[in-house]
DNA sequence: TAGTCCCTTACAGGTATCTGTAAGGGATTC
DNA sequence: GAATCCCTTACAGATACCTGTAAGGGACTA
């Protein structure tokens, strides 16, 4: 079993409860948490020119602001600066993110070993997590469906693109001049019209106002 | 100090979390946890039957879907139910939200004795909480700043309004004659126009699909 | 080759949005 | 009371959105 964890999460009794449940259950030497990323990446430095080094780093991905000033400001820079300096150490990101089109790049991109998403049932995926990836498997929570990512329910990257066009302000003779500048098509107005209208119907929308606050309230845009 | 808790939160680890840090720092006989809103209920109903009631309820305002049919659905709903059966039981909610204007509604309408905001302090928060509500105190983290709901940086109730159902999907034309049926006033179509014009110049927005996106992307729809 | 299907595009008409002007009313000040 | 300010409202014109129709083209099939 790993010997060193490093565990980033801003959120204290979050934090708290991951220590004590991975002190109870898994037998680790060194267990080692802190709620800021630039802290955690500071031990993480240290203990590598130590020689040595932590081998799971288990980090949030979305940490809050406060007074303090940080470099790192999310777990994806973390997981950036971690890697630049030791290409090796397994990473598991537990959010409660359960979006597939914003995890499923964190495997290709950033080449993550586990995702646990927080639930009611996390602490005992991150477990299972964390012996998966010992064993040089990688995990997710079973309740995501990371397959379904290009599924039925994803939009196009078209679609996609005009809305968050429109989302921005711009309209839709914008978008289509935009287009037709890039020379990507469909470009003319009157698709843009019909693509639109057809989400419409797909999201149960009565005009774009609806729809845009549906998905942007879905995390979409 | 109380004798009886009962914690409502459907992040396992947060949820353990939680109750170590109660069982170690503060000296109180029973603590339950549950992860679904309507466990926590009868949970607290049978010990009101039975002459043992809990004095104080923690609970989380959002608890995540899942296979599990639901009649209690978030934090709200259990507080009033768990205050139908027993109106003088403290409450302590414990939720990510940092949002004023929604945090307030809390203590005006559902009465709740405290509100610990999750982040880094929180666990020191929540002791505090507990030890105030018991003193017949309200508490509210440190860093939130409710003075300022009525602020430059808050929208009035009627520019809400407006904006959730021009984002519900309905026009202008609707939203006045809503406002006309319930007496509301002003309710012109044309004082509809201007308020939302005078919301573009505030947030930037060049019309009213980017501000609603903008909007929904601050939480305040 | 002809027929079919689907997508793209143009265009038109109706509706909704956005902006500006102007008139009226209430509150305050002088 | 008169002047001023602010808010509400009506109205008008320009722009943007939404829907429907129709024409054209590419892909596929018979």
């Amino acid at each position: 079993m790993f010997k060193k964890i490093l565990i980033a999460e801003d959120f204290q009794d979050t934090n708290k409860g991951i220590v004590e449940a991975l002190e109870s259950r898994l037998q680790i030497e060194t267990i080692q948490e802190e709620l800021y990323c630039d802290k955690a990446y500071n031990r993480f430095k240290v203990a590598h020119e130590k020689g040595e080094p932590y081998e799971l780093l288990i980090t949030d991905l979305t940490f809050s602001e406060n007074h303090v000033p940080r470099k790192l400001t999310s777990g994806k820079k973390l997981i950036d600066a971690v890697r630049a300096v030791d290409k090796n150490i397994k990473v598991i990101v537990n959010s409660m993110i359960d979006n597939p089109t914003e995890i499923n790049p964190l495997f290709s991109e950033q080449e993550i070993n586990g995702y646990v998403c927080k639930g009611r049932n996390s602490l005992n995926d991150l477990v299972n997590a964390i012996q998966e990836v010992y064993q040089n498997r990688t995990f997710v929570s079973p309740q995501l469906n990371l397959n379904t990512a290009g599924s039925v329910f994803e939009m196009d990257k078209y679609d996609l693109m005009i809305l968050k066009n429109l989302a921005d302000g711009f309209t839709k003779k914008e978008i289509s001049e935009k287009l037709k500048k890039q020379n990507i098509s469909p470009n003319s107005e009157s698709t843009i019209d019909k693509k639109v209208s057809k989400l419409f119907d797909e999201f149960g929308a009565k005009n774009t106002h609806h729809l845009i606050a549906k998905l942007v309230k879905l995390g979409k845009i």
